[in-house]
DNA sequence: GTCTATATGACGATAGAC
DNA sequence: GTCTATCGTCATATAGAC
């Protein structure tokens, strides 16, 4: 008897603090992450600056909150494609640019969060640990996936799997960041950048996969090196 | 007589406009670029906010100007750079790995400026067609870079000099984006997306760089003896 | 022409009434 | 849990001293 009103309680405050960062992901993704302020998620909540501080204690705390969001996000995108679409994907080639297409299309439809993900567009705020938490683990599942995909032979065994994923990184941050500032206006399908990933995936898979044709001299000449 | 104390005036006034812009790249440097005031400038300067106004109509202005400049210096830089360095690297993959050394170096030591000029950190503000003049030329000068390099046969010659530069700049700015982002507090010899660079400078070569095995062998090492 | 003094409204944040 | 009142700071604007 007594339990009950608390949960009811503790179910409403969570609602309340998951419509904050619905409005909060709206305005972000209408000003920009840095355009964020108390004062229109207030307006747009109908109720007063102060009152939400009851569900946040600081400005800074909404961002960590929407860090975490968009990091979450992101990953259950990454996973749930992992295991459906690019399951069936056995070629290197076609596995990296389905890998790329997702990571990119998540980051061209959801330029706020990709701007506070990636970038550090907020004055004096940085993720907490706990935010951060779903990227490392992305960061982890990328390297794991590199290295499976070197043990089933189609890529280089002399380069560790964190190197491939660094440049793997690189390569993917380097059209999501291209992308939204010197065309914000494009879509997935139009983006100028986006229409790159095709020949960065080819780079990429030329340089580190197993070479086929030539496997045997490829770990001769490898080998003749030590 | 009567045009000397005018000139003496529009020189004070132009250093002052550069006092003003000298210490507003310093706050950028020190809080983002997001984190520049008004009022922080003028308290460095021991006047009063309302007294900037006679040189700037706006803090938007001040953006614009610090666009501008920062555009002038890495241009400058660029420029430079391929007047006397990378003049003498003959081979491909020496000039890429110069001249991405330089671009990167620049951009790692000139976070705020780099911010400012790459990302869109501050709310309503894009940069004006005369700001971003420098940005545009030096987009024309890489792409002439890579037609140069295409006619001397380094460059493959099935894929237009405009893809070669995109294809670039999302490399470079995939490094630039990363670096000050994940680990903003390592330097251009440490930080460890800066050490990518000859990695993704030779994926990048092997992909563009015409075929030695074929007749542009010869058209290349002849224009290596020029 | 250039500055200081002053005013406005928005911001993040806190205290306390109900 | 929400409110009003308030604080200090911000960008911005105007009036007026010199």
């Amino acid at each position: 008897m007594t339990t009950a009103p608390i949960d009811r309680r503790q179910r409403r405050r969570q609602e309340t603090i998951e419509e904050v960062l619905d409005v909060a992901a709206a305005i972000m993704a209408e000003q920009g992450a840095a355009g964020l302020s108390l004062g229109e998620i207030a307006r747009r909540m109908g109720i007063r600056p102060p009152s939400l501080y009851v569900y946040f204690p600081s400005k800074h705390a909404v961002y960590d909150a929407l860090f975490a969001r968009g990091a979450q996000s992101l990953l259950d995108v990454i996973q749930d494609a992992d295991r459906t679409d690019l399951e069936k994907l056995t070629t290197f080639d076609a596995f990296l640019l389905g890998a790329a297409g997702v990571f990119v299309r998540w980051s061209v439809e959801h330029p706020a969060y990709s701007q506070l993900l990636f970038w550090r567009p907020v004055p004096g705020f940085a993720p907490s640990p706990e935010a951060y938490r779903p990227a490392v683990e992305l960061l982890g599942l990328t390297t794991q996936r590199f290295a499976d995909l070197q043990h089933r032979g189609l890529v280089r065994r002399d380069v560790p799997p964190e190197q491939v994923t660094r440049d793997w990184t690189v390569l993917s941050s380097g059209v999501t960041s291209q992308q939204p500032s010197n065309a914000p206006d494009e879509s997935f399908d139009t983006g100028r950048f986006v229409q790159a990933l095709p020949d960065l995936v080819a780079m990429f898979a030329r340089y580190y996969s197993e070479p086929r044709s030539t496997a045997a001299r490829g770990r001769a000449s490898r080998a003749d090196q030590r």
